[in-house]
DNA sequence: CTCGCTATTGCGAAAATCCGCAATAAGGAG
DNA sequence: CTCCTTATTGCGGATTTTCGCAATAGCGAG
């Protein structure tokens, strides 16, 4: 993956040691297509190498989340959820009823966005905001 | 509280039965005004009454939940955080940097809420809506 | 290339949440 | 009021996530 290099290389240059265990997560998630919970990963790492403890997948999720390099989501199924930065903005609607998660344009938020900035001088992200409510086909459901 | 009753026959009303443990949570919960952690409440309880087990505790909790009667938002700490429903509704804003929360007017995403309708036929709920971002204390701490 | 500092890892245990199951008790029927 | 059905509880244990600490190993200096 062309991304696993420049990650790597920020990483350094931001003091973080490059040990192999950063270096196979990293390279993993830049691999994965979709969202991953932390376990998935670290099964996912099981089947191309040695095993990596899981306290050290967390605490390297942590890290790159917190460096800005992958996203972390809460879409309500307790467990939380990790995405390559290049998996792009978009928001998350998730339906209460059956938990599907539709991706939507994160762009309609901007004047929201706007009106916190004016009303809180609060910068707000909206790039993966969740957003909970009722899908087309659940509202039909409920007739 | 005022509260207690109506949640009360409501859940008798569509069928749960009515414990002492539930009227209890109920209680503690319609007092409070802050959102609390599932831990949080039990140690509310603790000191007004006989202890109740934790896995009752969240049980309800959960049930409250699906049945409209409190609100479970996640703040990004991690642990879930539970209000009464007459807390009112509202966005959280929640700074990245210091953890802070802030309440915002929810009526602001209402045009939001009619453009992901248009797109996608989603009933998007931004009554507790959570929004990360950065708050105006922490943009100047950066410079 | 070698050495030393200290960031990082693995391990074990704690904390938070959830689950299965047997015992209990709410509430409707008689 | 008593009995019966079955929803609910408490308990023990599983699962997920976090944490402290000693052992390990990056990587910059010499
Ligand atoms: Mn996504
Ligand atoms: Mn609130
Ligand atoms: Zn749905
Ligand atoms: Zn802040």
């Amino acid at each position: 993956m062309p991304h696993c290099h420049t990650h790597i290389e920020k990483l350094r240059q931001r003091g973080y040691r490059i040990t192999p265990q950063r270096e196979i997560i990293i390279k993993a998630i830049a691999h994965s297509t979709s969202h991953l919970t932390a376990e998935d990963l670290l099964e996912l790492i099981r089947t191309s190498s040695e095993a990596i403890n899981i306290a050290t997948v967390y605490r390297t999720l942590e890290m790159l989340v917190e460096e800005g390099l992958i996203i972390r989501s809460d879409l309500g199924q307790g467990r939380a959820v990790y995405a390559p930065h290049q998996h792009g903005p978009h928001l998350h609607l998730v339906c209460r009823q059956c938990g599907e998660v539709f991706d939507a344009d994160h762009t309609m938020a901007c004047s929201l966005r706007e009106q916190i900035w004016e009303q809180h001088h609060f910068e707000a992200d909206f790039s993966h905001t969740t957003v909970f409510g009722l899908c087309a086909l659940c509202q039909k459901k409920e007739e």
